[in-house]
DNA sequence: GCGACTTTGTGAATGTGTGAACGAACTCAC
DNA sequence: GTGAGTTCGTTCACACATTCACAAAGTCGC
């Protein structure tokens, strides 16, 4: 029906605090802690407890007053919502000195985003094989993204080829990009873009570090 | 005199941005391009040109009616800002895959972040090199900080041990923290924090990513 | 030097996110 | 089954961030 449509649209403050709230489920599943209070997660996500409460009731009434929320249906419930009940498969374009890292990082697999493709526009590249993979050229990528059902874009590129790269994903038909190279790069509506930029990171905390500095003196 | 003080604390918001736009003029420096106008800057930037303009006013009133910004200025009064006339020497924790990427990634020591020290806990490692750079053990963090005036950590530990090398730097004297583990850590009052966390970004894309397709139904 | 044009800097309006507070709903001891 | 204690879900007020809109301040051609 109609109606069910909107009925919670999660804010996106909320959307990127649930994978922190996820992993500490998954430590407490593991260590078979049955319930959890919200004030309690809090302290483990470093938040404020009212926060928790509010985010955890765009998923639904899942907790239980007086008890707190049931560890094994909040996990399975927030999962659900994240859309991690099944595997993403991940193709990463650039394989220097971070793409190699990415690549033979095995925390990705673990979490539901396995590597399952390298692609390069350098062809010395192209044909080397990184773990179980081989390089693939960068021209190639629409057929991977339909043979392996590619879904998100990792860009570990030079800077100066990001956005032909994002652009070349676009047509390929991947909808999620992940940005790893120091460039502000645009994406067709319809396609959604994060980016991790190290550089502007250093140089935020360098802000900080700078003005505690001017402050104390 | 007091009255200078809090003059115009800059938001969280827009120090994230800055260096951003301090990236983007860098360049414009390079091509040579003596002025620019909050307009392009706001497309080069992909934000808004309203933001722009109030970004840059925290900065001070470095802009001329009617012709837009000096580039040369506006890069000299933002790098002040940012604190980086200066470099910050960073050291960093955790020599596996990642930790080695980032070691030999030349892009930090390039933008005034030079890697200047290297430990880890693992005494196989201790001892061996990385470029120009010898891996030292941990507990040697206070020595090192004193001795080459090491402003930054930077972890990229496991998760399980996160927690506790945030505790030795913030003893060793270092005020800002950067923390690539998949963990959740806190730091002493008076020391920065910022984190980038790889599954976390995948699994916000995730999110939308199944929510686009929900919709779409 | 004057009028047309450009672009900044900021006040006011709107939107988004946070945290305190509290009623509602539950458990548990007796 | 009643009362004391716990914890959720939600409301409200406030802080922070974004965007619009426009006067102020400059340029440039003639």
């Amino acid at each position: 029906m109609a109606g069910d449509l909107q009925k919670r649209r999660i804010p996106e403050a909320t959307v990127a605090r649930l994978p922190v709230y996820l992993r500490i489920l998954l430590e407490l599943a593991e260590s078979k802690t049955a319930t959890i209070s919200s004030e309690r997660l809090a302290e483990l996500a470093g938040v404020n407890a009212a926060k928790v409460r509010k985010d955890l009731s765009y998923l639904g009434s899942y907790g239980t007053r007086g008890v707190g929320y049931n560890v094994e249906n909040l996990l399975f419930q927030m999962s659900r919502e994240l859309g991690l009940n099944h595997d993403w498969p991940v193709v990463i374009a650039g394989i220097g000195n971070l793409g190699s890292a990415l690549a033979n990082y095995g925390g990705f697999t673990e979490r539901g985003f396995p590597v399952a493709a390298l692609v390069d526009a350098d062809t010395t590249k192209v044909g080397r094989s990184l773990g179980d993979l081989e390089i693939r050229h960068v021209d190639e990528l629409p057929q991977l993204v339909d043979e392996l059902g590619i879904a998100i874009g990792v860009i570990a590129t030079p800077a100066h080829v990001a956005q032909g790269v994002a652009d070349k994903m676009a047509e390929a038909g991947i909808h999620s990009v992940l940005n790893f190279a120091p460039a502000v790069i645009t994406v067709p509506d319809g396609v959604s873009l994060r980016k991790v930029d190290l550089a502007v990171e250093l140089q935020i905390l360098s802000f900080y570090q700078q003005h505690r500095h001017e402050q104390t003196v």
